[in-house]
DNA sequence: GTGTTTTCTTAATCAAGATTAAGTTTTTTG
DNA sequence: CAAAAAACTTAATCTTGATTAAGAAAACAC
């Protein structure tokens, strides 16, 4: 299943079969239940997670005591909290398994390891963060530019898988809504 | 000047000198001039950018016709439209001089030769990547839970000296609001 | 330094979506 | 499979902040 994440970055670097070897001796995957995980808020996060099946929601529990999603993690996407990792301080977010989830997780001892021995690594992760934040700059402009409508209506036709498969609430918060509001939406059926 | 930029990859990795005199005979300072353009959305976006002085504004016209901001770029920060760069395709967004500004730009042929020579600069950019990153997961967390007038009060806490040098109507734009209702919230003095 | 453009303010009206409060359906668990 | 928990729906009321429309004040340009 390493094989899944090694296939990833050999699409934006060449590794060599001793790199890859190095790879599949040092990684292994973890299996999460629904519901599982990674760190919460107050707890330090210790590793970046590769996503290879099942979905992650990274969110944060605001003042009034409601869940704010922040990210999905799915197949093939890294998802972390980069402040907290590399600081060590504790994470504001929460990180936790959606479905059943499998994923690689790469803590900061692994992380040294694999950079000084596969240096084309730091470049792997270089190019998958300008993709991620580039990303990250669209959405700001469909959270200004859209109306809530629109963003439902534009992200299920984007993702129509996906939003069979998560609760519909996971959605209405990554989106900005309430569950009320999207309920109402889909219930138009334009 | 481009001692400047070099201070700053200094923070996090080494250069030999001859790194440094390498990067000072390829690349030299822009000034730009109080609304210059360096792409207009339709043009591809050629380089990424490192902010010396001054102040540059990424932005996109939306349907309506109104300038909704999505990122400023001061002092020590990059700013590009990392899709365009990438991909070479016409750019949604556009990226003007707020105020008269100094800049250091990197296009591609440099970036090549860059990355080549001095392979450190790859963890420089991931570095600096996942801060940018990081710090936009905490930019989508004060959009959904903070109202606009929180919103304000805590830009201009964190930022006294910038809300005092940008139009008002950027920031209003930037924090998801109209410069009326900032204008409103402004005129409380609370 | 005066005319023009840019920026900011004030205030009235309006709308998107939140909140509240049940009630219903679906899923999970023992 | 029955009970409990989780997820979804409906509808009435309310709020934040948008829109519209002037007008005032700064900043710039000739």
């Amino acid at each position: 299943m390493v094989a899944q994440l090694i296939a990833h970055i050999e699409k934006q670097v060449t590794l060599s079969a001793e790199d890859k070897a190095f790879m599949e001796e040092l990684l292994a995957p973890t299996l999460l239940n629904k519901k599982q995980f990674l760190f919460k808020a107050g707890e330090p996060c210790r590793a970046r997670y590769f996503v290879l099946e099942g979905c992650l929601r990274l969110y944060i529990t605001n003042s009034k005591g409601t869940d704010q999603m922040i990210q999905f993690g799915i197949n093939n996407w890294w998802i972390t909290d980069y402040m907290s990792f590399k600081s060590k301080k504790p994470s504001v977010f929460n990180l936790q398994a959606v479905t059943n989830a499998t994923i690689i997780a790469i803590n900061e001892a692994q992380q040294e390891e694999l950079l000084t021995k596969i240096p084309q690594l730091e470049r792997y992760f270089r190019l998958v963060l300008e993709t991620a934040y580039g990303a990250s700059l669209m959405r700001f402009n469909y959270i200004f530019n859209m109306s809530g409508e629109e963003r439902y209506r534009f992200f299920s036709n984007l993702f129509p898988d996906f939003v069979q498969l998560v609760p519909q609430y996971l959605i209405a918060s990554y989106l900005g809504v309430t569950p009320e509001f999207l309920s109402k939406v889909r219930a138009k059926k334009v």
